[in-house]
DNA sequence: AGAAATATGATGGACGTCAATCATTTTCTG
DNA sequence: CAGAAAATGATTGACGTCCATCATATTTCT
C-alpha cells in the first residue's frame, strides 16, 4: 500500500537499519558487500526516501539565493515580483529565500557578490550571469563548498553552473522574425533593428537569429543595420522619431533590446502608417502599448515560468533529486489579445470564477 | 530563526499544547475564550502549521484522480502523459494519482463516471468537463463528501467545481484571428473556417472571438462560414481537397478543432501556393507540419502547463492554502522557430547544457 | 450545594528519518 | 593466533504534528 520506509529495506536486505541507513547517507564504515544487498533491495523495494520526514528529523532549511541586477529595470522589477510571491508560498516548506542586488553588466560587481557567498551559507544560488572568465574562480569556489549554482535569464560560463533556466535568445529572435515576415505577406519590405550593444551576448543572438530567418524565409525583406541604443529610451525616442520623420521605406522595427518606452512614445506621437513594431518583454508599458495598438508583438520569456523552474531545479539539485517534469521555456508570442491578466489591476484572479 | 512551533503558541496563548491543538483542528469543546487566545497568538506569532510534519504524523496521502475522454486523440494522450510524468515525481510527496477514461463527450458517460467516485474516496479530482445539469447532481454529491473538484481544459458548470483549469477559448479565436489578420498585411482575403461541431462550447467560443477581432480591426478580410467536420481527419481532408482544388479566393484556413492530420495531409499534397493555415494544439502532425512549413501556426494550450496548475491547485484546495503564484495560462502561438524539445524525440533535455 | 456538563491539562505513542552512541561481531594483519 | 581495525547491530532521542486517553478543573444548571 504505502511506501516502503528504510525499515523494510533494511529487512529485506538482511542488514540491521543502522546498517541501512549508513549506506543511503554514505556515512562509510560499510562492507561493499553490504553496500550491494541494500542498494538491491532500495531498487527491489522500488524506496524513496521521505523527504519530508528527513527535513522534518534535521530540521532542514533550504537557503536560496537570487542575484540580480540592480535598478528599476521593469524587467526585473517583475522577476523580483515573482520571486518574492513565490517565496511567500515556499516558506511553508522551509525554504528561505533572499535577493541580493548586484550594478547591472558589471563583471567586477557580480564577480565580487558571487565571492561574497563564500560565508553567507546557502544551498542553492540563481544567478542572473554574464559570460566572463573572471568570474569561473568565485563561482568554482561555491560548487567546492557544494552550493549548487544555476545561470538565470542570462547564462553563467557553462562548467561553473549546474543548469541554465531561460530562453535560447537565438530562438528568440528567429521567432521575431517570422513573425514579421509574415507580417509582411510576401511584400517587399526594409526593417529596422535596435540593439542596446552588440557586446551583449543576448541582444547579438538574437539578431543573428533574426538576421537567419529573414535571410532564409523571406528574400523579399531587407534588415537594416541595427541602431545602437544603450536600451536608453530617449534614444530611442529619438532615432525612431528620425526615422518616422524622413518618410523612408521602413516597413517593420524590431527593438532587440530595452528601452521600449522611448520607440513607444516616438510611435505614438504619429500613429498613422506606423511601421510593424515587435520588442521583447511584456512589462507594463510595453502591454499598454499592445493594448492600444501602438505596437503588434512582444516575445516575452514568461520570468514567472523561470522563476518557477529556477526553484524547482534547485530543490532538486540540492536534493539530488532529478527535476520534475515542468513546463518548457520558450519564446512567448503576446499580441494584444492573448494577453495574460495583469497582476497589478487584478491580483489573484486566478480562474476561479 | 526557524517557525514557530504549535507548542511555541500554546506557550503564548497560555494554554497547553492540548488546547492549541483542539483549537487549530477544530476539535471542539473548547471555550470561546480559548480560541480567542490561541487565534490571537497564531497570528502574532505568524504560525503556520508544518504540512510536512502533519501529513507524516497522519500517514497522509493526497488521492487525486483525473477523468479524461477516451480515445486516441493525440491532444489527451500529451495530457495522459504529462500526467504520468508529474505524478511519478509527485509519489515521493505522497500523492497518489488515477487516471480514469471516459467515452468522449457523452453527457451520461461522464455523469455515471462521476457517480462513481462516491465510492472511491479520493480527495480531489480533475475532470475533463461538459456542460450539462445532468452532471450537476453527481457533483454536488461529490462536494458533499468534501471531494475537491476542478474542470479542466473544458469546464464544468461554475457553481459545481472550485475552479477551472484551462484557457479562455474566446481568446483563443481571438489570438488566431489576429495573427491571421496580420498575415494579410492590410491586404484583402477570405478566410474559410472548419469546426468540429457547433455544439461543442469551445469550438463555439474560438469561432466567436476569430469574428470578432476580424470584424473588429481587418474589414477587408471576410470569415466564411466554418465546414462542419466532427473533427473527422478524411472530412477535413476532403473539403481541404475540394477547395484547393476549385481555385477560390480563400487566402487562409482556420481549423477551430481537431483533425488537423487530414487538413495537412490535404495540404503537403498541392504545396504551392496554400493559404495561410493556423490550426490548434501542438502534436506529433501538427509540429512536424510547422516545421516542414506546411501549415504557418499552432495556437496551443499548454496543456503540461494545465496539469502543473491543476495538481498545485488541487493540492491547496485539499489543504485549505491559497494557491500558490504559477505561471497564468494563456493560448501560446507557436511558429516553426519557437517549437519546445520534443519530448518523444529529445527525452528529458532540460536545458541543462 | 451538589450533580452534570463542559473545558482544560498532561501525557504518550505513532509517522519516517537523521544522527549519534555503545556494544558486539567479523575481518584483516603480522 | 592474538590484537587491531573495520563492520554491524541495537537502541535512543530528536523533529512537529495528530490523535487518543485519562485525570482534573471550571462552569452551568437545578
Amino acid at each position: 500500500m504505502s511506501n516502503p520506509t528504510l525499515h523494510d529495506v533494511a529487512q529485506a536486505a538482511g542488514v540491521s537499519y543502522a546498517t541501512a541507513d549508513r549506506v543511503i547517507n554514505n556515512r562509510g564504515n560499510v562492507a561493499q558487500k553490504s553496500i550491494d544487498k541494500v542498494r538491491e533491495a532500495v531498487t527491489r523495494l522500488d524506496y524513496v526516501r521521505n523527504v519530508a520526514a528527513a527535513n522534518l528529523s534535521r530540521k532542514r532549511v533550504y537557503r536560496i539565493a537570487f542575484l540580480i541586477p540592480k535598478g528599476t529595470n521593469a524587467f526585473f522589477n517583475r522577476i523580483r515580483d515573482h520571486i518574492t510571491q513565490v517565496a511567500a508560498h515556499l516558506s511553508a516548506e522551509s525554504v528561505s529565500v533572499d535577493i541580493y542586488e548586484v550594478s547591472a553588466f558589471s563583471v567586477e560587481g557580480l564577480s565580487d557578490s558571487i565571492a561574497d557567498f563564500r560565508q553567507k551559507d546557502f544551498d542553492g544560488v540563481a544567478i542572473v550571469g554574464l559570460q566572463s572568465n573572471v568570474i569561473e574562480e568565485p563561482l568554482a569556489d561555491l560548487r567546492a563548498r557544494g552550493i549548487k549554482v544555476i545561470g538565470l535569464v542570462s547564462d553563467l560560463p557553462r562548467d561553473f553552473r549546474e543548469a541554465y533556466i531561460g530562453i535560447d535568445n537565438v530562438v528568440a529572435g528567429r521567432t521575431a522574425a517570422r513573425m514579421t515576415g509574415m507580417a509582411h505577406a510576401g511584400g517587399r519590405g526594409a526593417i529596422q533593428t535596435f540593439v542596446g550593444s552588440l557586446d551583449a551576448r543576448d541582444h547579438a543572438e538574437r539578431l543573428e537569429g533574426f538576421r537567419e530567418v529573414i535571410a532564409a524565409d523571406f528574400p523579399k525583406l531587407t534588415v537594416l543595420d541595427p541602431i545602437l541604443t544603450k536600451d536608453d529610451p530617449s534614444i530611442l525616442q529619438a532615432e525612431t522619431d528620425r526615422l518616422l520623420a524622413q518618410q523612408t521605406d521602413v516597413t517593420a522595427l524590431y527593438n532587440v533590446g530595452a528601452g521600449n518606452s522611448g520607440l513607444i512614445s516616438a510611435i505614438s506621437a504619429k500613429p498613422a502608417q506606423r511601421p510593424y513594431c515587435v520588442v521583447h518583454e511584456l512589462v507594463a508599458h510595453s502591454r499598454q502599448a499592445l493594448i492600444a495598438g501602438q505596437i503588434d508583438l512582444v516575445i516575452d520569456q514568461r520570468p514567472d515560468v523561470e522563476i518557477n523552474r529556477a526553484f524547482a531545479v534547485l530543490r532538486a539539485l540540492i536534493d539530488q533529486r532529478e527535476t520534475p517534469a515542468m513546463p518548457e521555456l520558450t519564446p512567448t508570442i503576446y499580441v494584444r489579445d492573448n494577453l495574460p491578466a495583469d497582476p497589478l489591476n487584478e491580483p489573484m484572479k486566478d480562474q476561479n470564477t
